[in-house]
DNA sequence: GTGAAAGCGCTAACAC
DNA sequence: GTGTTAGCGCTTTCAC
């Protein structure tokens, strides 16, 4: 008809103008929407005929300003390209729409700032929940969550004092385990590759990870790592030949332990290139198991790190608490284990 | 103050508890934070004080239903955690948040109904524009948007009947070229791998890029390759085995196409554990260059599409439509080229 | 330069 | 089982 594909195409029809085609309230319109068991059934057959002519699309704004709730969750990370946390924003995406929920994402670009510029931006929105990455924010930040009254669950680290709930693991163990794992291996001059220090300032779990590394050679009773600091530690080219010049300047360097899987990759395509046998010559390990550490060749001795598995338990969280309305500040360790492959012997 | 305090604690602060902390009356608080230079400084002054000491968290749910703009992008991809689209949602992200804009993100799991689904709730939050993946999705899906009067972009390929506008390339030629350069090679018996047809049914990049394909070899006057299909051409080890089985039972292919770099890498793995040498037993080509393409070794020869500029000129395209108001049927061919690596002589 | 009134589209609360 | 009223928080419009 042509008053219906005239509307249609208008894409105005709101819940009155539904009403008025079905010859009913805006009231019963909305209820054939949200609890369609309270209407008649000869009601609702006219009101989803309606519905359908005039190709109503529920306005969501107006619901949220309403019913002071969105179905919205944010998610903030410090990158999306990167592997690692494309897992977890998969993991995340899959769980909340599940449930019905919809994704607002933020990328903070390791800025603390970034974040605390989006985090402002995004509570306007109104969000049932906030997911973001790490312990170390702005006071602001943390007041902001605070006060929304919402839960937030931060992610990829656990630790005291967290805003409301956490989801990860412990960094400093994830660093004291690889660590020690080569120092069992019985290698006698071990350098460490990672982000500089300045990086670690504003990204602490990097921070913690190195830590660990440092404690488990201190409880060997052995001198600290020969450290080299890549400026990107996210940039496989970059990394490695950071690695491959440490190695150059320290002759006797019989393994590398890398900050993360990227330096580890980029160390042994480096160390390769350099006419350098791994792990023969040379013997690497890194932290973080995205797909690339098992498909090169040797494969990249590591810590395996379930991104995907924290982003899932991440919004699982904020949606159990959405329901029970249980406040207890859960905090849960999703952990890690070692993965041994060819790059060390 | 203990008034202050609380207030900003409960995180309630709407536009009339600020006005009235301030003394003066709502829309001069909307003014200050909308249009400053239209109040006076010292009016200003205060208002800012009193918008400080409340905490006060603007509510966008409020804004978009009066302004019917809402400064949210949607954007639709079929899967998350593979780095081609990461890239890609990488692009659009820094694009929208140059801005000021939100991006509300969808995962479509390369199904149709899913993305109509998807696309019918996110409508409802009335966004300012949406980003799509793909050419092909259900009536409604077109309806829906086509009749939302907002720009809408289709990425990852061109093709005639847009809904609106499109950046992406030529799937087509991408798969003709390929071909074209491995018959140019001088294979003799050439082996196809790739999705299932029923995949390709509902994912009509990889339909045309397999015509592509299939055109090439019409062109030069052979027979089209054998061709294996694989169940799930994203899964790195399953599409490596139906790589191997090909070659093991065609002992005489010296070469395989392989629909993306995930089945490429796949393939190159699996032939290397199997015992052959690649390239001089069996060569491996692939379309699409995810970072593990140019890692592993030999690097795969393949197509590289560049999935973080076609989301970064998603978003661009959008976001100068909301600006000029130029309702131009754009459509933009990013192009590709051709990356010869080891994995071919 | 500032304020008052109206209304965006929806639903909670209360009629009937 | 259905309708009426009011109001969520904001901005547009029009006064002054």
């Amino acid at each position: 008809m042509a008053t219906e594909k005239g509307d249609f195409l208008k894409g105005k029809a709101n819940l009155i103008k539904v009403a008025e085609h079905a010859g009913v309230s805006a009231m019963t319109v909305s209820r054939v929407i949200n609890q369609p068991s309270k209407v008649a059934d000869a009601t609702r057959q006219r009101v989803e005929a309606a519905l359908d002519a005039l190709g109503y699309v529920p306005n969501l704004a107006a619901n949220t300003l309403r019913r002071k709730r969105s179905g919205v969750i944010v998610a903030m990370v410090p990158t999306i390209d990167n592997s690692v946390f494309s897992d977890t924003i998969q993991g995340i995406s899959d769980a909340l729409e599940t449930a019905g929920y919809q994704l607002l994402l933020g990328c903070t670009s390791y800025s603390l700032e970034k974040e605390e510029k989006l985090t402002r931006a995004f509570l306007g929105r109104r969000p049932d929940g906030v997911i973001l990455t790490g312990s170390l924010h702005t006071d602001v930040t943390r007041n902001l969550l605070s006060n929304a009254g919402i839960p937030v669950v931060e992610m990829w680290d656990i630790a005291e004092g967290h805003i409301d709930m956490a989801v990860g693991f412990d960094n400093f163990q994830a660093g004291y385990d690889i660590a020690t794992y080569m120092l069992g291996r019985g290698y006698k001059n071990i350098g460490y590759v990672a982000g500089t220090e300045d990086h670690e300032a504003h990204e602490n779990r990097a921070a913690k990870r190195s830590a660990g590394i440092y404690a488990a050679f201190e409880d060997a009773c052995l001198p600290p790592p020969v450290r080299k600091n890549v400026d990107d530690p996210l940039n496989i080219e970059c990394c490695g030949a950071k690695a491959a010049d440490l190695v150059a300047s320290h002759k006797e360097i019989d393994a590398l332990i890398c900050a993360n899987e990227i330096i580890g990759v980029g160390a042994i395509k480096a160390l390769q290139l350099g006419g350098l046998v791994v792990p023969d010559d040379v013997s690497v390990a890194g932290i973080g198991d995205a797909s690339i550490a098992g498909l090169i060749h040797p494969g990249l001795t590591t810590i395996r790190i379930l991104g995907n598995r924290i982003g899932q338990r991440s919004a699982e969280v904020i949606l159990e608490c959405l329901k029970d309305g249980s406040a207890a500040k859960h905090q849960e360790d999703i952990g890690f284990h070692l993965v041994v492959r060819g790059s060390t012997k």
